[in-house]
DNA sequence: CAATGTAATGTTATAATGTAACAATTATTG
DNA sequence: CAATAATTGTTACATTATAACATTACATTG
């Protein structure tokens, strides 16, 4: 279920960067690449082996972040992958309440009414959250 | 700073929709609204007097979120009230993250492009969470 | 009004998420 | 190698939220 060519896509893109994808923050990143589902950081801590405590998973999850590859769900307090990692961008979140699965979007529609009716209100924005609850294709056809 | 007017609304519309405004509701309510900024859960109990455990406070912020009266912040963890509680609306936030200041926008474009967004990936909707961080029109004016 | 059921609150304990502070170690650079 | 910076280890704790069960207030109906 993981892509590995993401994973070394990813340390290319650390090495380039001259950032320092390190043992730690790997496992971390590794660990959230193989869950289908976004994973909270606890989760990830009871997956590390061998063990490590609560600030070593947060460090790796702030440097992921702050590199774009991985992105956090404010709604779930929860982390997946990126897919496009490679320039920064703003993304947009389908989350299914059914079934858990995430869609990461980058829909320039919504980017753009964004920038507008923020700049119309004068507010320069640094960063935006979309994330919009439902149910997917799958689930929604799968009746009631 | 309190608008009282918008507490004596609020109270209208939970007697006209059949659903009580009880005393402990009112209080968390009226705690939300003489905030300026958005207040956190802890910051609501710490304000009740006398004073309540924290599953009084959550069970009234419930309530009201129901309701519609208030809004909560996923990025933040913050409630703040609803300024137009009338009909059921999706809101974006645009948070200052110099001043703490939040206004609430209910952007047509913004909802027609997120509905368009969704639609096309056969998503159906429930709940929208849009939260813009930036410097508002003040802070942005005052340099650097 | 009394009896009964439902809704709301009280109370205690605990779960889940995240961070502060400082020590120890590992990389990097001059 | 020495000095410095970056990373990790470790302990303790802060913050946000909920579970479970007892109690009280309210509403309804006979």
């Amino acid at each position: 279920m993981m892509r590995h060519d993401l994973l070394i896509h990813d340390e290319q893109l650390c090495k380039q960067r001259g950032v320092r994808l390190t043992c730690q923050r790997r496992r971390v990143l590794k660990i959230i690449m193989q869950s289908p589902l976004p994973v909270g950081a606890y989760d990830i801590l009871q997956k590390m082996d061998p063990p490590a405590a609560p600030p070593t998973v947060y460090r790796a999850l702030d440097f992921l972040l702050q590199q774009g590859l991985i992105h956090r769900l404010a709604t779930l307090q929860a982390y997946l992958v990126c897919e496009h990692p490679d320039a920064s961008h703003q993304s947009q979140f389908l989350i299914c309440s059914e079934c858990g699965q995430v869609e990461e979007m980058e829909d320039s529609n919504i980017q753009k009414s964004l920038d507008l009716a923020a700049s119309q209100a004068g507010f320069s924005c640094s960063n935006e959250v979309v994330e919009i609850m439902g149910r997917c294709v799958q689930c929604a056809g799968e009746g009631h």
